[in-house]
DNA sequence: CTAGTGATTAAC
DNA sequence: TTAATCACTAGG
């Protein structure tokens, strides 16, 4: 008779993500983070990101080197990088690659596999399920990505927030674009998403700013 | 399209 | 110290 399982076989892999930011990214594509917050337990099916990488990403966070901020892309590949943006809104990365070199997944968007109850109650103000966690900010609102979840392990069972490993997407429904709202890099594809998700955010492009391109 | 909001950072 | 920037969303 099975006892409760010493690991849980679940969850993804650490090793998933931390050799490349871009497999990492269409690795995690299908994949399923599960939250856990006072009221109830959400979970979302990835359907949209974005790969990050160090000093050769001119978009990144990490790209001018570590600050107290983005500490976490630096570490080990598996945790969460929490940020605030806008004055209102917190975004949320797994951190990929081995510690010592930066590199994230921007977490974008997700249909919400469960509980629909609990991710309606969370989010009232959106009109359709497929708006629960469509954006990056609405993703992180709805799965309660705040500051206290910054650096948390998410290939860990006892972890609040937790990556589970979903069935393969046929590479033919991966498609690929360049990053949303990033005014660098703008030739770089390193936005992931699958195709015909009704969660996946409206293309925006970055702004062209005078001197960049 | 634009207002709203505040941490973070580079420049002074 | 100050000011610009910012991987965004909601409401017209």
């Amino acid at each position: 008779m099975p006892g409760k399982p010493r690991c849980d076989p679940g969850l993804l892999d650490r090793e998933d993500l931390s050799v490349d930011v871009v497999a990492a990214a269409v690795r995690l594509l299908g994949c399923t983070v599960e939250a856990d917050t006072p009221d109830g337990r959400v979970a979302v099916r990835l359907v949209e990101v974005e790969a990050y990488r160090g000093a050769d990403d001119p978009a990144s966070h990490s790209f001018r080197g570590r600050t107290a901020r983005n500490a976490v892309m630096f570490g080990p590949a598996g945790h969460l990088y929490v940020y605030f943006v806008y004055g209102m809104h917190f975004c949320a990365n797994v951190s990929c690659l081995d510690d010592g070199e930066p590199g994230g997944v921007l977490l974008r968007a997700g249909e919400v596999v469960s509980d629909l109850a609990v991710a309606r109650a969370r989010r009232p103000t959106a009109r359709r399920d497929a708006d629960l966690a469509r954006g990056p900010a609405r993703l992180a609102s709805l799965l309660g990505l705040t500051r206290d979840r910054n650096g948390v392990d998410v290939t860990t069972a006892a972890s609040p927030v937790r990556l589970r490993s979903g069935p393969p997407v046929p590479a033919d429904r991966v498609r690929t674009g360049p990053r949303v709202g990033v005014a660098a890099a703008r030739d770089v594809p390193w936005r992931f998403w699958i195709d015909g998700s009704p969660a996946v955010s409206a293309y925006r492009p970055g702004r062209v700013r005078p001197g960049a391109r």
